[in-house]
DNA sequence: GTCCATATAAACTGGTTGGTTCAGTTTGGG
DNA sequence: CCCAAACTGAACCAACCAGTTTATATGGAC
């Protein structure tokens, strides 16, 4: 499931080659990352690259994976099932929104929309192995609360969707279009509170 | 205000230009387009192209600009400012999402996206031209249906926001990613509905 | 008729790119 | 100690690109 990566060689400099790949990648992009670069970046030559790699697409596919992944397993462990919303919502408001606002989420994102069209398994495998487990979870998590009676909801994916919409208020648009780099404590407190408040207002008991 | 494109010659083709500029940057990206398939689109000389426009990017925010307050005009003059909310959100909630679905919509976004870091005052000419006048008008109306006692609430720009992003649930990453590229009318009313009932129940009288 | 700004096609500059090739060096297991 | 597999560095290729230049043509004003 994790490894679809076929025609991936794997063997010693492997792991090089992808640490390598992904400080470029994440500098420069997916088109203005050059190759020759990320070999140097690698400590590696551009032979050996492509001895392990059969072309850019499929080593960044690599990076873009595995990054993915690392950090939506990571968010997920935040998500205590058994705890009612006051508690658990906050917390997933908080962790993702700090997923969406780290440099790599936001650089993986940006390469992502950016090659969607020319390159559509890219955004598919991103979407899957990201945004969709977080859903996943954050559904799992409002059915959870609902049958316990701490929730009244009857689309418990919408419900989860519009959370996580929620929590991008005013904070995202500004980051994504570099209007805002960085934002402070009471900028993210006042749209993750607005979020719940919002949320609770139409699904809480 | 609206012309900070210094540097740009007008003349008989300069409308020829800008559409055949439009036509392979939407299609293109602007990495992918090159400057001879521009002029070759505009049926005009590459000479001539540069005679008007002093480089690739400023070729490209032209385009952005005019495209962007073209679309955000028109989706504006949708609002009637003295209608209740039960009359007005569905109209900002649909034209909201015609927008973001537009093929228009969706490729400068992609592009702006892309292009933020290396070309930041694209990031923020985008912003300036179009999602910032869309949240400027909601949060106009959202004040004056407050006003008027229709609805109740405190933060009328974080509430704009919200609203914004809550018609994007589910739909927009699944678009932005490549998972789908067309939604049916029940898809959008699901969206469409469940953000003017979340809304509702948090700032509804 | 001639002048002048504007237009043209095409060649050219100087550069970058992804990907290949290959002669030779390093590495590690048996 | 030896050999095969892995790795290296550098040259190489064909394609593409933004932007400039040149020599030529057009067409309206006087």
């Amino acid at each position: 499931m994790t490894a679809p990566a076929a025609k991936v060689r794997r063997g010693r400099k492997f792991d090089q080659v992808l640490n390598g790949a992904r400080e470029i990648f994440m500098r420069d992009g997916f088109e203005g990352a050059s190759v020759d670069d990320i070999a140097r970046a690698a400590g590696v030559s551009k032979a050996t690259l492509y001895s392990y790699f059969p072309d850019k697409k499929l080593l960044f596919m690599e990076v873009a994976n595995t990054q993915c992944a690392l950090q939506a397993d990571e968010a997920l462990h935040t998500i205590d099932m058994s705890q009612p919303p006051s508690i658990v919502l906050p917390q997933i408001g908080n962790s993702f929104l700090g997923f969406i606002l780290s440099d790599m989420g936001q650089r993986i994102f940006r390469i992502c929309v950016a090659e969607a069209d020319r390159f559509p398994e890219l955004g598919r495998a991103f979407y899957n192995s990201g945004p969709k487990k977080v859903h996943g979870a954050i559904t799992d998590y409002i059915q959870a609360a609902a049958d316990r009676g701490e929730l009244r909801v009857s689309d418990c994916a919408l419900a989860a969707d519009q959370f996580a919409e929620l929590c991008k208020s005013d904070i995202w648009p500004r980051l994504v279009f570099g209007i805002s780099t960085s934002f402070t404590k009471a900028e993210k407190a006042r749209v993750v509170d607005g979020a719940i408040a919002t949320f609770m207002a139409r699904y809480g008991v």
